[in-house]
DNA sequence: TCTCTGTTTAGACAGGCATCTAGACAGGGT
DNA sequence: ACCCTGTCTAGATGCCTGTCTAAACAGAGA
């Protein structure tokens, strides 16, 4: 098997996270707390966080490496170490197309994460 | 001058922080992400975010330290220790009333932090 | 005032993290 | 086949963090 590669996803939230109960309306269980908060974490640089931008703010919902890297005063391992930090958080996907590597954003983890901030679920709210 | 007290706001985000250009919607500039980007870490320890939690979800707004420290394994100073680093990151107030210490969220950065991860800021639906 | 309880600070220690350089792997072009 | 470019991994280093114990400060009550 190839050494080169294992972007396997480490945390998987669909599966059991129980989703965005707000912050602020009941308290968070430690159980959701361990699983949520290393991807605050890994939000909590400011590298990361543009990097995290970029990728989800993307044309056509990815971004390649080659684009990211030049974007920020830091060697190429610096960047790779900060994306393979935010895959194991489980907020991008990595993939190969030939010479280039493009990442992706996973919506539904931004959206439980925006979720458990949310204060104010405003008018269309829940379900 | 009293040598106990330093309970400043290190952050002011309401001042000079944009506010709220979702992460996924354009690349969030590097200032931004240096003002924002502490708070997400100060979010990213289970215990902190169990904390904040606690504390914005409390009855009448705020929690008594009293409350918060029994709740977990954990020493008084390393709780004290947390509470501090929430309160530098500018998620929470303190203030001393009598015998007691109360927590207080800051509502307008939760709202910052979840708009800047909110796909859709428009509440209804969407895929 | 003295004492008791609640809370924070100080200092120390182990572990984790951001960054670098050097090297290895992948794919494309010559 | 070879080399060149892009990307990731490995290992080292210095700083930052989470936790503890011990001690200091703040307020309430005897």
């Amino acid at each position: 098997m190839p050494k080169h590669q294992a972007p396997i996803p480490l945390v998987d939230l669909n599966a059991d996270a129980p989703c965005c109960p707000p912050l602020a309306q009941r308290r968070v269980p430690a159980e959701t707390a361990a699983v949520l908060a290393p991807a605050f974490k890994a939000l909590g640089d400011p590298v990361r966080l543009q990097l995290m931008s970029m990728i989800a703010s993307a044309d056509g919902g990815e971004a390649c490496v080659c684009d990211l890297t030049p974007a920020f005063d830091l060697t190429g391992p610096t960047i790779s170490h900060h994306l393979k930090t935010l895959r194991e958080a489980g907020l991008v996907d990595a993939e190969r197309r030939g010479t280039w590597v493009y990442y992706r954003a996973r919506p539904q983890i931004l959206r439980q994460l925006a979720g458990l901030l949310a204060s104010e679920p405003t008018a269309a709210t829940q379900r």
